[in-house]
DNA sequence: GTAGATATGTTATAATGTATCAATTTTGCT
DNA sequence: AGCAAAATTGATACATTATAACATATCTAC
């Protein structure tokens, strides 16, 4: 990610933020910047040892958690359940915000990709899933596997 | 899952285990048995305490974990990465060794309904998925939701 | 300007999971 | 039977992930 692209990305952020109410303080826009500049996973204490060598300052992990938590909230952030990571979400196209997300983890380079997929794509998936009667509430499937690219570099 | 079909189950299971070649010992059974007996996933430390409870024996949470470990490998226990809790799994049909499952997590009874999904319909089911080259390893998908049984009884 | 909401600091603790080395039991082999 | 190698468990320590609780500071709205 260029820096243009960037500071274009952290001021939708900030919107967002405002639209909700909410501040976009020096330290959530760090951990956000953190998160859209390192293209892996982080866990909060990543990010809190991040934070410490890229900013003079430090943050607590207490704090790290409570502002994934936010970002979270308002859908600039997503926690990868196979990985106890969080990553930075939903910044460069309005359409995430509406859809679920697959979320595609290399076990080699641990980039993620994502694709988006819509309620009736799982409709259609899951052959029995209407059947059971279950009511979802989920945003996000994740898959682990290998890239492309790693598997280009290991054939 | 009454007697009968316990008892059952658990010979399935061990036969399981001697064609890896492997023992299916007291403590491996046992903490099988509590998962096959209990409607809800647990998670390591709580399968040491049931173990307490329901055995006048006891056993480490060490060994817990090796034990988890072990029945994932030969696919008779899956861990559910959105709880970081373990159920029993594959005992009652030969088919759920071969497919991908779908595990629906109740957020109010945490009951877990399995369903069976085949490659090819995950295949369709995530339209670009074929475009990015990735290789999945992945077994399982998760959802979070409310069952039938709970939604009627909150309505 | 003050009450309530928002945000962070600080400390402690809970919950989940792994590393390591020792002891024990089992298995296969001669 | 006896012995080496593998499998299993015990025991301890530690690492990682996450939350609770209470205090302080800052901002916003009226």
């Amino acid at each position: 990610m260029n820096k243009q692209r960037l500071t274009s990305t952290l001021n939708k952020a900030k919107q967002v933020c405002l639209e909700h109410g909410r501040k976009f303080t020096i330290q959530r826009k760090q951990i956000l910047q953190i998160l859209l500049t390192t293209d892996v996973p982080l866990s909060a204490y990543e990010l809190a040892s991040c934070y410490k060598l890229r900013t003079s300052s430090s943050v607590s992990v207490m704090s790290v958690y409570r502002i994934l938590s936010f970002l979270e909230s308002i859908n600039l952030v997503r926690r990868l359940n196979s990985a106890n990571k969080y990553i930075a979400y939903g910044t460069d196209s309005e359409v995430f915000k509406r859809e679920i997300s697959l979320f595609l983890i290399c076990r080699h380079c641990q980039k993620v990709e994502t694709l988006a997929v819509s309620q009736s794509d799982v409709a259609k998936l899951f052959p029995h899933f209407a059947d059971v009667g279950f009511t979802s509430q989920t945003k996000q499937f994740e898959m682990m596997g290998v890239c492309s690219e790693c598997q280009a570099k290991l054939a």
